[in-house]
DNA sequence: AAGAAAAATGGTAGCGCTATCAAAAATCAT
DNA sequence: ATGATTTTTGATAGCGCTACCATTTTTCTT
């Protein structure tokens, strides 16, 4: 016989709890202590053939679906794990996240999505705001943070990986690319091509920092290099194909003198194609386009664009695999990861 | 004085509890009961003012951040919301997420990720699993699931909405546009175009099956035709542009009789024309090539892209719109939104 | 076969928070 | 002023689960 606690379980019309089925309602049908439920289902070698297989019909039968929050709350323990990213707008982000789900869905980990659009205030609060889910790890894309946000995140003392830029500093672990290399190997690719006059064409580059960073990068290239110069060209609203369309007519017609574009992203310089081919621009002949990201359609546009392949997914991949081996109590491969970069020279420079 | 509970806290070493700083340690800063805390944090109109600020000035100091897990439990409330795709891969989805993430974060809640990868078995799981977070409602793409998922869904008795495709029966709510009529659209615009033989490209149309009904859409109307007839092109793999590059030429060779080509989205068909661009062949001329989403790129090729314009954002902003009418306990305008559809006619036909 | 070691099961006590009701303080009416 | 009403604050008791330790049962020694 087992005495029911009287006043227990669903028996309290005090609150809802949304009728659910509980353990102990389980535990009751299957004649076990409710922690023996528990066991069953979270390690099951630790409970006899016997048990587990009546645990089991019971869960079936009364349609069990364990409170996540009960046992995270009670172990300390979750499986869900903050991504936080700029924006969905822009493929890369998405590829990585891509990346990053494939890893954790594989492992049991469920992805809570932020997104800061490129604010660094809201980004803060996000960081916050899911700490309180007691996460075992954060994934967070980029190295810049507020000073706030870095305090917060090493005070919580958990893993941490830093995403899409490689850079000497972080919190705790990092996998990305350096973009000012990305940068200066650009422009040394476009010099070897013979093109002197540069423009880079990026868009609200002050938030987009990586961006600004390759800027920085070919820039600091062009100067080591005499009779070479470049332009920035800075414009409000996202990278897109429509934005770069626009851009090359403007810019041809305000900077003639120019003889190639490096945009921030392939999206931009796809789009710059498209509207050369529309018009009638010559590519490479009166002007040279390049991007960066290596996106599947750079190599299908004609003139096929030159650019920067990021392995996106890759970094994605490695970023979650970092967080799991931090969490499962080992330490990864290593701290950094530099996934590197690869220069498609193509047509279109 | 207050009278401190003796063995309480963060004194009982038996948990880790990741050191972290609990609501009665900002409580007992603040000279207030916990309870009180609560309070000024979730209802800051029913605390005086007094306490409100002493409190405000103790979470600061010790950096407290509410433990979400506790709170959920406790008041059988979350703020985290699953969200249900297919797959990260197809921009569609993406622009969904995004108007649901957008609509969800100015009212506060979080959206927890998830991706089934067209796999039906896979959905029924993460539902499962998802709806252990005790959610106030689930969004999920499509209207076709496993009888277990429905019954699941049904059995939560939570608000749920169902996306992408508007139907006649959902398990709650729809949101979403008629993917039979598109085809049908398209077909009676390619025939009054004049095309007759025409070729219907998609990829695993078994498991996207809206793509397949956009297919019906088209066969059936074009059965209402005589002397036109069509033509089912199965891939396997992803609906990319690589692949519509592929197609036209496979297709071209194979069955040099089309007059018109309907792929299953824009992705594919720019990748047609990208590729017919590179190989001068000539569209129309040749062949006619439509696609379906209306992705901003579709204006931007030459020619430019007949299409079926879906409004995605707009989806994903109304059903989060309608679930939170519904969580807040009032009735969303209507139980089910057929968003529409529209037809650009370009130069592709 | 008797005792020691290992495996399986259970009892108890929280995890950190909030719903409920009760008490205290502030405001109102007359 | 005094009682009635409203507002503010607090004590208590869980939410559903798992960590810890204790107990029982099984298996292994010699």
């Amino acid at each position: 016989m087992d005495k029911a606690p009287p006043e227990t379980t669903n028996t309290d019309s005090r609150r809802a709890s949304h009728g659910s089925v509980t353990l102990a309602d389980v535990a009751a049908l299957a004649r076990v202590a409710p922690i023996t439920v528990s066991r069953a289902l979270n390690n099951p070698d630790s409970v006899s053939e016997t048990l587990r297989s009546r645990i089991r019909t019971a869960v079936d039968q009364l349609g069990y679906v364990p409170n996540r929050m009960a046992g995270a709350l009670a172990s300390a323990k979750t499986k869900v794990i903050p991504v936080i990213v700029p924006s969905l707008s822009n493929v890369v982000f998405i590829e990585v996240i891509e990346g990053v789900q494939e890893t954790l869905t594989a492992h049991g980990y469920q992805l809570l999505l932020g997104t800061t659009d490129y604010n660094l205030e809201r980004e803060a609060e996000l960081v916050s705001a899911l700490l309180g889910w007691a996460p075992p790890g954060v994934m967070i894309a980029g190295l810049r943070h507020l000073p706030r946000t870095n305090t917060i995140l090493k005070n919580a003392g958990l893993p941490v990986v830093e995403m899409m830029e490689y850079g000497a500093r972080c919190i705790d672990m990092n996998v990305g690319l350096s973009h000012f290399r990305a940068g200066m190997e650009m422009a040394e690719h476009l010099l070897a091509r013979g093109y002197r006059k540069i423009g880079f064409v990026g868009t609200r580059l002050r938030d987009d920092y990586r961006a600004r960073q390759r800027y920085d990068g070919m820039h600091r290239r062009l100067l080591e290099s005499k009779n070479a110069c470049d332009m920035l060209f800075d414009y409000p609203g996202g990278g897109s194909q429509q934005l770069g369309w626009n851009a090359l007519g403007d810019i041809l017609k305000t900077n003639p003198e120019l003889d190639a574009l490096f945009f921030a992203n392939d999206e931009m310089a796809v789009g710059a194609i498209l509207r050369a081919q529309r018009d009638g621009i010559a590519i490479p002949g009166r002007i040279a386009i390049a991007g960066f990201n290596g996106l599947p359609v750079s190599s299908l546009v004609t003139p096929a664009l030159t650019t920067i392949i990021s392995p996106r997914k890759l970094m994605g991949h490695t970023a979650a695999e970092m967080l799991l081996a931090r969490i499962s109590g080992g330490s990864p491969a290593a701290r950094r990861v530099n996934v590197g970069l690869e220069l498609a020279a193509r047509e279109s420079t």
